[in-house]
DNA sequence: CGAAGTAGACTGACCAGTCAGTTTAGAACA
DNA sequence: TGTTCTAAACTGACTGGTCAGTCTACTTCG
């Protein structure tokens, strides 16, 4: 059917590569496509046929990095051991995941601000956080049930996992000598989790 | 000396009134100062005999919000209560300055992204976060000293529920619906001063 | 050949910031 | 009491640089 092979998944990953260095390093308004098309080493022509526009391409490296970055955490729910050790187990995992994005931190609050002005942002953030709060109610629940937590709402605790994970990240922007977010990540989970036994 | 009343105060305070309320609305970037114009009911002559630029009114905002909202929270140090009765007073005096804010959230994150280019940025999110340390690592320290908490690290334990504050309101911009900033603070810090516990 | 892909000069809307001029509250004086 | 003077305060039309997006022409390769 095409006389050429099909260069666009690579064209698009060369596009959105680029983008993200140069978002991450200037911010998405003081970003010239011009400075994408210099870093990416292809033409603002190039550039157009594969995406409509600049909000295009910072959807784009939205859904690459955020989206298509879900790690398979469900069979933590059915697991067999303790929902403590499950919990850390998650812990440990979503800190893989987020060292890896951790570089991607300047452009995430630029997402965040979009958040509160395009619907996209609103849904996607909305739904990651129910992926999340998907796996860790039910852990915790099956944790009250079997009698290894006290009688707390596992919704709440749910939440404050959460919570501990994204604000140490958040102070870890604050002062990024004084937070170290693997650790920190570990010992505040850690305390919640004391705080749920018995 | 002046032949008119000098009105600057009161000129700066209508001019950064109607510059954060449609930076709220439209985000930095989106802003036109012509809307800050309009809004304040001056001339844009009159803003600029005021301010020098657009990002001099982002950092008069920056100031008036996130500075001069300094609470008094040092007293609560040398109280006489146990560690926890003072992390809990703790929580509510913050929460109180948190419910304040909240309306500044979709700014609060652009001055976020700021922080990653700026140094101005930088060092003001740096020293906020340390303010609250000194608070809250002392009431730990006490707390550890005591007898009253486990022999935990007390900066580990202050980091986790400066933590707990940030992380439960940046999910609660991930679901407006699920969180509740006042409840969930509350739970959360409820959960970790319990993990401190002996 | 001809379609997919590439190139980069160009355009025009946009908007931060300027500036030459106007208004106004009060001081100074008669 | 009214007149004049002063400088701060204010005005808004205008400008000039910037940059997202367009367009036409060219290249490559099956």
């Amino acid at each position: 059917m095409s006389p050429r092979p099909d260069v666009s998944e690579e064209r698009k990953d060369q596009i959105l590569d680029a983008a993200a260095d140069v978002f991450v390093e200037k911010g998405f308004q003081k970003s010239r496509m011009d400075d994408i098309v210099q870093k990416s080493g292809l033409s603002k022509g190039t550039l157009y046929w594969y995406f409509n526009s600049k909000d295009d391409i910072i959807i784009g490296i939205f859904e690459r990095i955020f989206l298509k970055e879900t790690r398979d955490l469900g069979p933590l729910i059915s697991a067999e051991r303790s929902s403590s050790e499950r919990l850390l187990e998650y812990t440990e995992r979503v800190i893989i995941d987020l060292l890896r994005l951790i570089k991607f931190a300047p452009i995430a609050f630029e997402f965040l601000s979009l958040a509160f002005r395009t619907k996209y942002f609103r849904k996607a953030f909305k739904s990651y956080l129910g992926l999340h709060m998907e796996i860790l109610i039910p852990i915790i629940q099956q944790g009250i049930d079997s009698g290894e937590f006290r009688a707390i709402d596992s919704v709440d605790a749910a939440i404050a996992i959460g919570a501990v994970f994204e604000g140490t990240i958040l102070l870890w922007v604050y002062d990024k000598e004084l937070i170290d977010p693997e650790k920190h990540i570990r010992s505040g989970v850690s305390f919640l989790i004391t705080g749920f036994m018995k």
